[in-house]
DNA sequence: CACCCGGAAGTTGG
DNA sequence: GCCAACTTCCGGGT
């Protein structure tokens, strides 16, 4: 007689909120995990697994499991997606590469635990940390903490050597981080900015399929050398 | 044998 | 209690 006890036998099955698809296009949307997923083409819904291990442990961790997920049991949900609830397809000769076949917008604005907030976060507008500078690299650092990127990796061994002005001949004033009382309203404006170029560095991405293949680094070195840099215009990234 | 596919059963939250 | 959304296991096909 063993008595049904209350031990859950997959107590990391709690917690479920985010749906998988809901999940990926957050995190496709918030571009701030290009090395793991990223769009091949927007306009299309068709994007691309980079990393299936790393995707299936941003899951497994967006659903606060204990056991690890793996992709092949992610897999299997979206065997599911594509022949049962017709909401992917697989693109043909491509292991890695779906398309969502339901328009973006259907999605739910549901909280992720990782990329971009909706909202700046209230201990950011209450932070007394200093301001960081305006540049691609802190905006990345802000949105995905947890990303491999940072700036102390960069393989030039400049260290945050990526020439970063901020916004180039753009709009907004530079910051100074000074030590005047926090501006709430300049710190929203600089979130929001920082959103709108990664907003602009995905579309700048999904322009050139061959970007897609470089490291996160390298593509926002591409980024800024092409789209905000100087000159290079007539860099041609054969390979 | 390896890999992919899909059925079936189990768990959890709503 | 029912259902949706997975998760896990496993057998069949190639």
């Amino acid at each position: 007689m063993t008595p049904i006890t209350s031990t859950p036998k997959y107590p990391h099955l709690r917690g479920q909120k985010t749906t998988l698809l809901s999940f990926l296009r957050k995190l496709l949307d918030s571009g701030s995990h290009d090395d793991i997923i990223c769009w091949i083409d927007p306009s299309k819904l068709h994007f691309k697994i980079v990393n299936p291990d790393a995707l299936a442990q941003l899951w497994g961790a967006q659903k606060s499991r204990t056991v690890p997920m793996t992709y092949e049991k992610m897999e299997r949900s979206f065997r599911d997606f594509r022949h049962k609830d017709r909401t992917m397809e697989q693109i043909k000769g491509s292991k890695y590469e779906y398309r969502f076949l339901e328009p973006a917008a259907s999605s739910p604005a549901l909280p992720l635990q990782f990329g971009v907030p909706t909202t700046p976060p209230s201990s950011l507008l209450v932070a007394p940390t200093p301001i960081r500078p305006f540049t691609i690299d802190n905006i990345l650092a802000n949105i995905a903490p947890g990303c491999r990127f940072t700036s102390s990796t960069s393989p030039n061994g400049n260290g945050s050597s990526l020439p970063i002005s901020p916004t180039s001949n753009g709009s907004s004033s530079t910051p100074s981080p000074n030590g005047s009382p926090t501006n709430q309203a300049f710190i929203q404006a600089s979130v929001q900015l920082a959103q709108q170029n990664v907003i602009r560095f995905r579309v700048f991405i999904a322009q050139f399929p061959l970007l897609q293949l470089l490291p996160l680094h390298e593509k926002i070195q591409w980024f800024l050398r092409m789209g905000h840099g100087a000159g290079a215009q007539d860099n041609n990234s054969q390979k």
